[in-house]
DNA sequence: ATTTGCTATTTATTTTTTAGAATAACGCAT
DNA sequence: ATGCGTTATTCTAAAAAATAAATAGCAAAT
């Protein structure tokens, strides 16, 4: 297998070191509203799936993730964020579908702006 | 209870960002060596509580920690870094005990001045 | 009305991780 | 030589996390 479709559990890293004598420095970024966590590496994803497959459904199939999980990660995130990231519709000939709100779009971007703002951090530290 | 003993697992932040909105930013780092775990927040904590207590089975009830668990934990330490950063004798009156070596040391030191630059970096993150 | 494929929700099963128990070996001190 | 409390090791139990299964509700299209 080329890529490996589950690597945004809770062990990976989000960032690492150049590599020194084998040894790197990894590291992981998450969000945490009232203490509660929020935003992580895999719920980003997540939300990024439903934007590109339209449905909770398929990008839980696409990330080998149970949908009863994702489904409740989406109520998690829309109830700390206190407006849906994700706005959803069920019913209907296909259904039902699933799609990123406005608040959703600017909450992943700004992760990964975040992310990328650590990963260059993390790229200059060596033990 | 004031301080939980058990603060060090894998979920557990290292870091946070000033609270802003009820939103921070978390973060943890660890160190790998060609690919595998090597030194993270938990098993720099076990050195430290070796290095104070003089036994690996004190340490690891001090940290709740199962003796198998932290044996196993030091085992890996020592193999990763190709040489022992914890040293041991067993037997004797007092059944034996464990201790830091001069590379212990340094790498325990060096793991929290790399924490506190990470300390200092995620505090002016926000999302 | 029936079909369709999702959302929504709960419950059960499996997997993974961690803790615990149990046993032997060790060697110093008495 | 015996007792002691550790290291060392393996095996079992428990806890946590994730997956799977099962059921109902929905509404658009046929």
């Amino acid at each position: 297998m080329a890529v490996k479709k589950k690597d945004h559990g809770r062990g990976t890293a989000l960032a690492s070191s150049l590599p020194a004598a084998g040894m790197q420095v990894k590291g992981r970024l998450w969000l945490e509203k009232d203490g509660e966590a929020f935003l992580s590496w895999g719920r980003v994803v997540l939300l990024e799936r439903i934007r590109d497959l339209g449905s909770i459904a398929a990008a839980a199939r696409s990330m080998e993730m149970a949908y009863s999980h994702a489904w409740s990660m989406v109520a998690d995130i829309n109830r700390l964020a206190g407006e849906e990231l994700v706005s959803r519709t069920f019913g209907g000939r296909k259904g039902g579908r699933a799609w990123l709100t406005p608040a959703g779009e600017k909450a992943v971007a700004g992760f990964w702006q975040l992310v990328a703002r650590f990963q260059e951090w993390i790229k200059h530290q060596q033990f």
